[in-house]
DNA sequence: CGATAATACTAGGATATCCAACTATATGCC
DNA sequence: GGCATATAGTTGGATATCCTAGTATTATCG
């Protein structure tokens, strides 16, 4: 049941004719939001099998990745640029199911470590190879747009400030 | 407090050091939920003065389009692609506001139309005139940029079937 | 014509996110 | 040393979204 048209398209037509401006970075802008919800409808309906959404396999692979299988929680939210409130939201869920255990951290009291269990380890894996297996919702996209659509938003992460 | 490095450009790393597969698509995937994170909050920033997020200000810019300036719930739900639910609870709070009022349809008695106030219709304006003053939130991006993110992502929703 | 299916919207529940405020611990500076 | 300030994490509240299920109405077609 798609529209007969392209809903943004038309958004373009209208936002011209009442001359309200700025109308190439709205599509833009109204483009990332529903690419956005495309692509987390996809890898959500991916990680399901593996009781994960995005957030949590992004904790986890983050995890994974690290030297020692654990990191602060602080940590977490700064890489995946999340609130903190997220991110023990996030770690709860994880270690009620087993994938990652909270540690105190030996020097600094004030500071817990999420640590990756082996079932954990055995999770992302398994949930990494599934997203791979959808080529993350993109496969559609061709080489040559998947880098344009890299570069042009490292810019606007930039003129963030996130790096 | 931005990080010395970016921060995806570290998770493209990992990703091929453990070979995860799929690496330029999850570093697209993961870029435009960054970006579709810090637009979302440039906009709603903007339109806080005027008491709307970026949902009810579509909608509402939807029904300012519309001729009759009123529009079927269901049909806002199609071309902004949100659940019917969302839509319901996005004009229940313009309705509370006074920018939009529903009324029954005039054949369908299922119908329930939101029909934009003039409250809404001077509203709606305001906000259109603050997004046009912050580039949607783009202003770092070149033209040639827009147009590219604007061509992939179109590829991606008509491959979603969205139109 | 009348039963079945489809459509339009809403209610209740679950989840995820953010913000503001709070506790506990650590650091900096006289 | 000791007090002000900063940092780490959590709690509670508000919001937005989706899903499932429910009611009401309309369309289909045998």
């Amino acid at each position: 049941m798609p529209l007969p048209f392209d809903p943004i398209a038309e958004a373009r037509r209208n936002w011209e004719t009442h001359r309200w401006g700025a109308t190439d970075q709205m599509v833009v802008a109204t483009s990332i939001t529903r690419g956005h919800q495309i692509l987390l409808r996809r890898i959500d309906t991916a990680l399901h099998p593996f009781g994960l959404n995005f957030s949590r396999f992004e904790a986890l692979a983050l995890l994974y990745f690290s030297r020692a299988g654990a990191l602060p929680l602080g940590k977490i939210g700064d890489r995946l640029q999340v609130h903190p409130t997220s991110v023990t939201n996030t770690i709860d869920r994880l270690e009620a199911d087993g994938l990652v255990v909270r540690r105190p951290h030996p020097t600094d009291r004030r500071t817990t470590l999420a640590e990756l269990t082996d079932e954990g380890r055995q999770v992302v894996t398994g949930a990494a190879a599934a997203l791979d297996g959808i080529g993350f919702g993109l496969d559609g996209m061709s080489q040559r747009q998947l880098h344009d659509v890299n570069d042009a938003l490292a810019t606007l992460r930039r003129n963030a400030g996130d790096f």
